[in-house]
DNA sequence: CCAGGTACGAGACGTTCCGTCTCGGTTCGG
DNA sequence: CCGAACCGAGACGGAACGTCTCGTACCTGG
């Protein structure tokens, strides 16, 4: 027999992932944002406590944990807000893949934009601890690819089915299927360190993809 | 000014990683992979400590720090040794990819199998935690590529090669990147949860793979 | 415009695990 | 056969966990 609170009792945890919204203190949100992207840049995500996180943005542990269940939680949505903030500096509407006319040239130079990206230590950090976290929890993972990969994926969804309609690729083939021949090898080069990446490789990953490796 | 220990000065860490090998326990040393991998499997990686393995083997805690420098580390020699048992239980020699002269049937074939052994809880749960410790911490993510990963890549590398000799993949193809239009997706899909994995889509990759996007 | 409720900063608390150290004992190599 | 080194066991201080309890400040509803 658990002993129960006197008065009001409390709604399980699972149905109460946060309070009042309304009455939220976004100052002390972005102070935890910014504390969270600047700690997993400075010492690492292993390193990185939510009590050091807390200190950092002058708040106290509790706020953190009324308002998100894990580390990998808040710099999950430090990381969306980043992004978002990014997104708005820049030209305000969805990102999409250009479209010339001419898929290889599209794809290879998304893939070069993305290969200086994956460069830039402001999103290594956290980009690199998010996936790590995703992979071994999976509950998370899915959180992960959900809000943050898929729709970048999505983009490269578009762009090959307006190649399908301009005959550039097979009307049979399968998109989703079909970017991953030159998305995946430069995520996995990228994220297991199997090879070093460059604006060459990933110009011959496109080469290969679209071609084939089979003689024509 | 530190202080010295008073009679013979111990030698720096980095260069004394081990002891003396040949004194060593070989029972407790296999305790520790079994407890390890019990654990991992169990109760899953961040649950699993070095606490708690020494105490499921029957060890001193002192015993795994003495030979390995961290549980990744500990969790990869087991690995590594559960891999190298069951290679020995079965055929003895190296894998090698089969060559029946049709590289795409061969291809499928291996990729079938993978598929179905990625499922194996037995080894799913320590591959996902070694992956996700290599994406994080790049020392031993080298050391995760180097012992586990690029050996078996090796081997596409191989039968790729054969391939070109029987003319039936473009000589000017890079076999070290083709490779990974086929392997690369699968490893993402597995590793990040991004879709669902089966013999039907490893077909299809190999397919798309040798034959390009494109229309031909 | 006031009153009450609720999030807030701060930090104490017990727990778990870290990595180091210190015991006897055991066992292996020279 | 003896001593050095590994062994199991566990004590130790430190760090971080996640919960909790303060008193304060703010915001929303009445």
């Amino acid at each position: 027999m658990a002993a129960q609170k006197s008065a009001h009792a409390q709604p399980p945890a699972s149905e109460r992932p946060h309070p009042d919204t309304s009455r939220r203190n976004q100052r002390s949100r972005r102070a935890i944002y910014d504390a969270a992207l600047a700690l997993v840049a400075e010492v690492g995500y292993p390193k990185t406590t939510i009590e050091g996180i807390a200190a950092r943005a002058g708040v106290g542990k509790q706020t953190i944990y009324r308002w998100w269940s894990s580390k990998a939680d808040v710099l999950l949505e430090a990381f969306l807000d980043l992004g978002a903030q990014a997104a708005q500096a820049a030209g305000q509407e969805t990102y999409a893949i250009p479209d010339t006319g001419d898929l290889a040239a599209d794809l290879k130079a998304v893939l070069r934009a993305t290969v200086d990206e994956l460069r830039d230590p402001t999103f290594e950090a956290p980009s690199r601890a998010l996936a790590a976290e995703g992979i071994v929890d999976e509950q998370f993972g899915r959180e992960f690819v959900a809000t943050l990969l898929e729709p970048s994926l999505q983009l490269y969804v578009d762009r090959l089915r307006a190649a399908q309609d301009a005959g550039q690729v097979r009307a049979e083939v399968d998109p989703r299927i079909a970017l991953e021949l030159f998305v995946s090898p430069l995520a996995q080069r990228w994220l297991q360190h199997t090879a070093p990446i460059s604006h060459a490789y990933t110009d011959t990953l496109v080469d290969y993809a679209l071609h084939g490796l089979a003689p024509r």
